[in-house]
DNA sequence: ATGGGTGCAAAACCTTTGCATGTAG
DNA sequence: CTACATGCAAAGGTTTTGCACCCAT
């Protein structure tokens, strides 16, 4: 994963702050400093992660509270989207444009993985309106294991990786 | 859902006391009722309304340790699989063989509905093995509304559904 | 009789909330 | 200034655990 462009950056902070002002909602130094993270960042995140990461990355860091409401707030503005990925706490994930995406996990290590295949999103509508539904959301998770895992039993990401979001390897 | 025919029920309770037979486990009086009553009613329970369900059922009930316990146990042994929905608690799903299937979520109610689509299946393994991965599981979650809620902002299955756990309706 | 299973209550988690204080507008 | 945002600590909800007692084997 690249580092963010200063110029997406900056265009993501604007939209933010958009948004805030748009939704009567005051510009503080505690949800600019999250969405900022966030935009740069790695996605896949957890609260617990993000207050980890904001407690090392500035000065007196931000309160689990505000994180999990700045966090809502982020889900609301449509900058976010939350998944649950059969882990124990929830992860989210920024949405840079709208570019959906689906996701394998790795069920030794916590790996995460994205992959679209245009196949299979042009299907679930149909699916969902033969049930007479009509389809807003979806999740696809893949579960599975790595080759190297398969070979050794034993996934090489693991302790290193146990998903300790921001370790985003491809 | 039809009930369950006296003949299944009984060749599902075999397999649950050979499976615990064969890993040293004891067969309980818990354990049998928690099996029994799973294999009759209806899917997508939760912890929760097991312990209600079998409250009423059965003289003394079953604390909610021990249905936790047990419920982990017939994962373990492949006779339930686990969701989450996205939904505050954890569901539970009996897997009367392997026929497999995904789920459509209705957003207002909570209702929970079944499909398969043979495509989407045929597509995954494939797509896991691009990526690297062999596909052990998956999860595939529609979420929309209700022909009849997107009329009337209202799914006429509200209050009396809000997945009281056992309102499988279809 | 004995080792595993159960029930209870307590602990461990994750997430939300009430309230006093701080601060952006 | 004033209303909204934050931080803290407490409460809420779900799941797990320690331990004494119970009961299949």
């Amino acid at each position: 994963m690249q580092p963010t462009p200063a110029s997406d950056l900056q265009n993501r902070l604007d939209r933010f702050e958009t948004y805030l002002k748009k939704s009567d909602m005051k510009i503080t130094r505690q949800r600019m400093q999250v969405a900022e993270h966030i935009f740069c960042s790695s996605n896949h995140f957890t609260v617990e992660s993000l207050a980890d990461e904001l407690k090392h990355k500035y000065r007196p860091g931000i309160s689990r509270a505000t994180i999990y409401r700045i966090v809502s707030l982020m889900v609301e503005a449509g900058m976010l989207t939350e998944h649950n990925f059969g882990q124990n706490s929830r992860r989210y994930e920024f949405i840079p444009g709208q570019k959906h995406h689906d996701h394998i996990i790795c069920l030794d290590c916590g790996r995460i993985d994205e992959f679209v295949d245009s196949e299979i999103e042009k299907l679930q509508p149909k699916i969902a309106k033969k049930h007479g539904f009509t389809l807003e959301d979806h999740s696809l998770n893949l579960y599975g294991r790595c080759v190297e895992l398969a070979r050794k039993n034993r996934c090489p990401h693991h302790d290193a990786a146990v998903q300790t979001p921001g370790a985003q390897m491809v």
